[in-house]
DNA sequence: ACTTTGGATTGATATTTATCAACTATTTTA
DNA sequence: TAAAATAGTTGATAAATATCAATCCAAAGT
C-alpha cells in the first residue's frame, strides 16, 4: 500500500540495516489502517497474520485468565508489536487494544518471516530488538518481586520524570486505572499509594503530576538501572 | 579446550545449524569448569565475559534489589544463560549461583559475538532462543499479576507432573524456600499452600509429592497453555 | 445545558501475604 | 556420632492489598 510515509519506519531499528529491495518487498503488503478507541486488534491465543507497528495513538497489550485482567505494557509510536509471535507463528500471549484513535502498519507475518529468512541484516536487528523486550520483561519482573506497589508507583514517577528529559511537572498519559493495572495493584490501591506519596512531595492533579521533591522520593524509590533504566 | 564431549553441546538448538568452522572457533576459546554448590558465578550488573552453559548439575538465575532477594529461574542442563547480556555486551539483569555441584561450559562472550556476525545460521538460531526466552517471561509475569499464590502452586505441581511425563509421584527438585521465592511468596506462606493443597488430593513428603485427585488440583489450578505450556 | 457514563476517590471491611518467634526436622560438619 | 547449622513448620500477629459500596467528578453525548 503506496501512500505511506514509509520514511520513519524505514528508520526502525529493525529497518534501518536491511537491504532496499527486502524493505520494499516487506512494504509491498502492507496495510495502513486507523482504528478507532477501544478496538481489540489481537485476542491472546490469535496466531496473528500481521506484525504491527503503532504510527499514531497508543495501544494497549493486556492479559487475561479467569476473568481477571492485567495491563502488561502500553505501545507508543512508533514501534512494533508482537515480533516474536510473528516470527515464530506462535499464538500470541497477549491481546491488544486501542486506547484513543490510532494509525497502524499491519505488515503480514508470512513476508516479515520470508524476508527474516533472507535478510541477515534484518534477523540480527531482530535479535536486538529481541534481546531488548526480553531485558525489559525481566526488569518488569523484578519490579514486581521485589518492590511493594508503592515503591513500584514511586519509581514508575522517576521514570516519567527522567523520560520528560527532567521536568518536575508532566503527565502520567494513561488512565489511572490502568497505570494501577500495569502496576500490579487496583485503582483503590493506586488512588491511596498516590496520597501516600504526598509526604514525598508528590503532587496530582487528573493525570498532572508535580514533584516538589525529588531527593525524598528518590530515597524512598532506590531506582537502579537494573531494574529501571529502559536501556542498559 | 578439548577433552569435553562436545557433541551433546552441539545438538543443542542453538549450535545445530551453524557452520562447522564456526562451530570450531566458538570451541575453541571454551573453557570446561566444575564448580562446587553456592558458588555465584556471575553477580547482577556484571558484565560476563562468557556465555554459560550448564551441563550438569543446577543454577540459580536470582535478582536483588534493597536487601530482597528473589529466584527468577532454575537452570538445568543443557542450557545456555545470559545470552542476552552475553550478545549485547550488557550488564547481567540478574545474579548466578550454583545450588549443587555443577558442570559448565564458558564460552568467551567476544567470541559468541564475533560468530554471531559471521554465521547467519547461527543468528536465526538466536532468534528462536531469544524469542522462547521473551515468551517464557511474559508467561510468568501473567502467572505473576492473574494468580494468587496458591493457584500458582497449583498451576506449578501440574506443570511438574506434567514434566514428568504424566506420573502422579514426582520430586519438587528445588529446595521448598527456593520454590517459594520462585513463586513470588514466603516459606512460610508455601508450607501453609500446601496444607490448603490438601483438601485438593496433594500429599507432600520433603520434595516428594503424589496427587490423588488430578481433577479437583486442575479444577483449582485452571492451567492454560497461554501461562503454562513451556512450548508454545 | 443537561444527562449519562465511566473514572476516581473514600471509607469500611475482608482477604491475602508477610513477619516474627518458637519449635521441629533434616543436613552438614567437626 | 554429637554438635551446629540450616530448612521447614506452626502459631500469633501485622502489614499489604483487595473488595465492596457510596459518592464525587469529569468527560462524552444528546
Amino acid at each position: 500500500m503506496r501512500s505511506i510515509d514509509l520514511t520513519e519506519i524505514r528508520e526502525l531499528p529493525l529497518f534501518t540495516d536491511m537491504a532496499d529491495d527486502n524493505f520494499e518487498q516487506l512494504m509491498r503488503g502492507a496495510y495502513l489502517q486507523n482504528f478507532p478507541p477501544q478496538v481489540e486488534l489481537i485476542s491472546e491465543g490469535d496466531h496473528s497474520d500481521f506484525l504491527h507497528i503503532v504510527v499514531e495513538g497508543s495501544v494497549e497489550l493486556f492479559a487475561s485468565w479467569n476473568n481477571r485482567e492485567t495491563t502488561m505494557a502500553t505501545v507508543r509510536p512508533i514501534s512494533a508489536f508482537i515480533l516474536a509471535a510473528a516470527l515464530k507463528d506462535a499464538p500470541c500471549l497477549m491481546s491488544a487494544r486501542t486506547l484513543e484513535k490510532a494509525k497502524l502498519i499491519l505488515l503480514p507475518a508470512v513476508d516479515v518471516r520470508a524476508v527474516f529468512e533472507i535478510d541477515n541484516s534484518f534477523a540480527r536487528a531482530v535479535v536486538t530488538e529481541l534481546a531488548q523486550c526480553y531485558r525489559g520483561v525481566i526488569k518488569s519482573t523484578k519490579n514486581l518481586k521485589l518492590r511493594t506497589s508503592i515503591e513500584r508507583l514511586a519509581n514508575q514517577l522517576i521514570k516519567l520524570h527522567v523520560r520528560s528529559g527532567g521536568l518536575l511537572e508532566f503527565s502520567l498519559n494513561v488512565e489511572k486505572k490502568r497505570l494501577a493495572s500495569y502496576l500490579g495493584m487496583t485503582p483503590e490501591n493506586l488512588s491511596r499509594a498516590f496520597k501516600t506519596l504526598q509526604a514525598y512531595g508528590v503532587i496530582i492533579d487528573g493525570q498532572n503530576v508535580k514533584l516538589t521533591d525529588i531527593q525524598s522520593l528518590k530515597d524512598l524509590a532506590k531506582p537502579t538501572a537494573l531494574i529501571d533504566d529502559p536501556k542498559s
